[in-house]
DNA sequence: CGATGAATTGACATTCTTCAAACTGTGTGG
DNA sequence: CCACACAGTTTGAAGAATGTCAATTCATCG
């Protein structure tokens, strides 16, 4: 139940391990907490703005984003998530949904019910204080991305960006040799940068030139990390990582 | 103790009161948590980035702001606070801070022990769930600004934020007749959205000539809600308001 | 092989920034 | 009561970053 390969392996425990050592009885209730499997196609919504559900999404596998859209039909996404995220766990406390969770690749995604959820928090004080701090870590995330769209341009904004995906993806073990797979297409940079495709890729292209990125399809190689992290002023306290090595 | 205007007035017990109504017990610990109220001058921080505190910063009255800095020393004002708000409840769960808070006009500010708080969430789980509440919806806050920033422009990011403080100090009275003080320098706008001072000021000057706000020194009048929210694109959801009648 | 989604290009328009200066209001000290 | 200082606001002109539109190319896959 702990290999990252076994099918049932449950990313959200081996995230909360990271944290603390988990008791037995704190291990035994999270590996039972009751979630339902499902898989999904990329570019799916899996909850919607206004929804208000009665249980959170947990991603297993894959990339998905959270978004908003604009009353003129702009979309931005405030977040990517991968596995051992739970993108709407904020639910659990706000009957309604002000935004949007969709898939970007296919993903894996495990539904939990908030009544287990709150029934796991009262039951185990520690268990609910780490639920809660993932909660101020999404929160950290978000307000770095206020900045980095509102004080950063072009080269250094998409760079901020790749830096913050390629440590949080290091902390998952998906990034081997400075290269990992990253199915994010430009649109989708574009609506996480407030830029237009268009510029995206230009920026791009300049980064490439740079000597800051490689790319080929979907995957990602980043030949100079310090470089990388110089240009898009990256400094990782705001990801709260315990494992500090992954950010280096 | 109720009134807003008795000098032990306590924002914060009238908040987590319009989400539930408190037990006895609930309301006599709030009443009784250890704070060290200070009075701080306008543009002082209160903490800053790197701090590891000991302690939370209620603010009593007065405007303060969140805000992070770029390496290359620009500022990005992620969010303004208001009488109630806790605005580094998050230290509670994450050891080291990851942004400055600093008052913008001269506040007062309790201090209240992390110890307390931790205390009063173990003891009475519906203040703890409350308190979660409210990061939830600090977290809310910044995903609209990132949307704000990202994808919105000149007028209509003014607008937006504009609408958002106005529906927030109408939450705690501070509206009245569609005017309020808002001591908040255009520089300081600039911070927050992102723009140039200069860029503000024409903006500005655009919304007066639309009708859309007046002013006199730091007092702003809103000749017509309706208009205003709708070149803001504003919509209250986010704020997650139990009293739905303030951003009416 | 054609179809589809994604990436790329070029020319041009717009928003926003930069810089540097002038103006306004308000409070303070002489 | 004036003069001055200070902080905030306003102005103008020129430049840089980014957006818009409309094609075109590329890659992958059934």
């Amino acid at each position: 139940m702990s290999s990252p390969f076994h099918p049932d392996y449950n990313p959200l425990i081996r995230k909360l391990e990271s944290v603390f050592t988990l008791t037995d009885d704190e291990r035994q209730a999270l590996e039972t907490l009751p979630m339902q499997v499902a898989v999904l196609k990329d570019h799916q919504d899996i909850v919607r703005e206004g929804d208000q559900p009665s249980r959170a999404c947990l991603i297993l596998s894959g990339f998905a984003c959270v978004y908003k859209m604009t009353a003129h039909g702009k979309r931005q996404i405030v977040s990517f998530t991968i596995a051992g995220d739970i993108p709407d766990l904020q639910s659990l406390h706000l009957k309604v949904l002000d935004n949007s969770v969709s898939t970007i690749s296919p993903c894996r995604v495990g539904f939990i019910p908030h009544e287990a959820l709150h029934d796991i928090c009262l039951r185990y004080p520690r268990i609910g204080a780490a639920f809660w701090r993932e909660t101020l870590i999404d929160a950290a995330i978000f307000r770095e991305w206020v900045m980095n769209v509102g004080q950063r341009e072009g080269v250094s904004r998409m760079a901020h960006v790749l830096c913050e995906l390629v440590v949080r993806l290091r902390a998952v073990d998906l990034v081997e040799d400075h290269v990992c797979d990253l199915p994010i297409t430009q649109v989708e940079f574009a609506d996480a940068l407030g830029f237009t495709p268009v510029h995206v890729n230009r920026v791009l292209q300049q980064m490439r030139a740079d000597g800051l990125i490689e790319t080929q399809g979907t995957r990602l190689r980043i030949p100079d990390w310090d470089k990388l992290k110089q240009v898009g002023e990256f400094d990782p306290t705001y990801l709260h990582l315990v494992r500090e090595d992954v950010a280096a």
